[in-house]
DNA sequence: TAGTGGTCTAGACCACAAC
DNA sequence: TTGTGGTCTAGACCACTAA
């Protein structure tokens, strides 16, 4: 067993806390690394003199922050580092639309990672209040409605539903499963659409049980969500893209004048 | 007490589980609204007829969803509605520095809500690594450290950590606790460092228990982490700000072009 | 002072994983 | 079969809040 510190009688702070403290710091100092499994509850009681619901209590503690996970039977796990990408403003760049790459998978080339793209579901739906008012369409008013999971290196790590109103996608291949070489902001291009800039609106939020398992987070772990709008050159919106990303996969870079 | 089902021990669900389900259920259609005080535990406990821990644990589910909080003594209460505050990129214009107002405060401004800053603390000390890898310098190179806590409406929704390079900061009001009219940017410009670009870089992670303090966060509410890189027209990154913000207070808004 | 949540004990039985 | 974490019981004492 890793090296851990006793407990300290005279320390005002709680023993779950003092024993959270001490195998936070030992994961942090690395002694613990990525995959690595804590000590047993029943060999922490022991090592620390108290009853196995301490314990429990200071591993909750770690669950919460993200740092560990548990598995039934297994053991309580050091998190796995977290495969950082970092999504660049340039992700959208025109040019790699113009050489037929969408952008999840334009940056997953860059960062060196294998994409996938599954449960693509499209269809017509009556657009719903928060994209609506994004488009300037009324709520109600007819969309295309496209739902897919990008997946790095086979893990889930987002989920992504973009709203077309339904003007701007008749007769493109965005209605179809494939939309064929630059994704879906290639082929409103084409429509004679032009883009030419994008809104952001980022947030964090804990998951939904449904978030949660699509992105097989385990407890205690947040989400990004990531609320983008893309603009034509005439100032239309013409779609909303609505994410929900694993936060501990995602660092989002954004890169911006001072003007 | 408030209508709520018995436990079914039919469903193969566990009793906590039910439980914090049948709270949710209050919740969620109303019957307990944003500050309602949920049943004490001993009520749950008896209506339940299982033990306290039981209970505890039931309750504890909803803490980490960041659906009720606890206050010792008091009861456990549902969380308030969140007061969304967008950060709009245009937060750091030149114009708000030569009208004097730091980003907080115009940003403040504008979104009507009253800001505050506290718990500043001006120190030099050597650059940890990350901070130092952003400015281009050694790890453990002295750099000025400034430490403060910002507060929206006199609750407490950001925490920020500055440095600077010595040599970017000697002879000017950075070093002091009020850094005058337009914040340290401001001052950076006056000392030959006029700025040109921020790069930010934006995560999500649940809070340390420093944090969660600091900002009085129940358990199971994230923070949105940014980092934020100054340059100036030389190319040259002239200040790190490292911020900690409650999640729930804040959408991050950013507009860039297509290209 | 009474009621609330916070922490802790010392057991128990169960489900799951691995050998 | 052994060891792991998951759930639960029935108590205890403490710290904080409000009347």
């Amino acid at each position: 067993m890793i090296q851990l510190d006793q407990l300290d009688r005279s320390d005002h702070r709680a023993p779950y806390v003092q024993i959270a403290a001490a195998l936070r710091e030992a994961i942090n100092a690395g002694r613990l690394g990525p995959g690595d499994r804590l000590p047993s509850e029943s060999e922490l009681t022991q090592h620390y003199g108290v009853a196995r619901m301490t314990v429990r209590q200071a591993i909750q503690e770690l669950k919460t922050e993200g740092l560990v996970m548990s598995e039934h039977g297994r053991g309580v796990f050091v998190r796995a580092a977290p495969v950082v990408r970092r999504l660049a403003s340039e992700r959208f760049a025109r040019q790699h639309r113009e050489r037929g790459k969408a952008a999840f998978l334009a940056e997953a080339e860059k960062a060196g990672y294998v994409a996938n793209v599954d449960s693509i579901h499209v269809r017509q739906a009556p657009a719903p209040a928060p994209p609506a008012e994004r488009l300037g369409i009324k709520a109600g008013d007819p969309v295309i409605v496209r739902e897919r999971r990008y997946l790095a290196n086979g893990e889930p790590v987002e989920l992504a539903t973009s709203y077309i109103p339904v003007d701007f996608a008749r007769g493109t291949a965005i209605t179809e499963n494939d939309t064929g070489p630059g994704g879906i902001y290639a082929r409103l291009e084409e429509a004679g659409h032009p883009l030419e800039r994008f809104v952001e609106e980022v947030a964090a939020r804990m998951p939904t049980p449904a978030e949660r398992r699509a992105l097989q987070l385990g407890p205690g772990v947040p989400v990004l969500t990531v609320v983008r709008t893309a603009f034509d050159t005439a100032g239309q919106a013409v779609e909303v893209c609505d994410t929900v990303k694993a936060a501990y996969a995602y660092v989002l870079e954004y890169d911006f004048p001072a003007r």
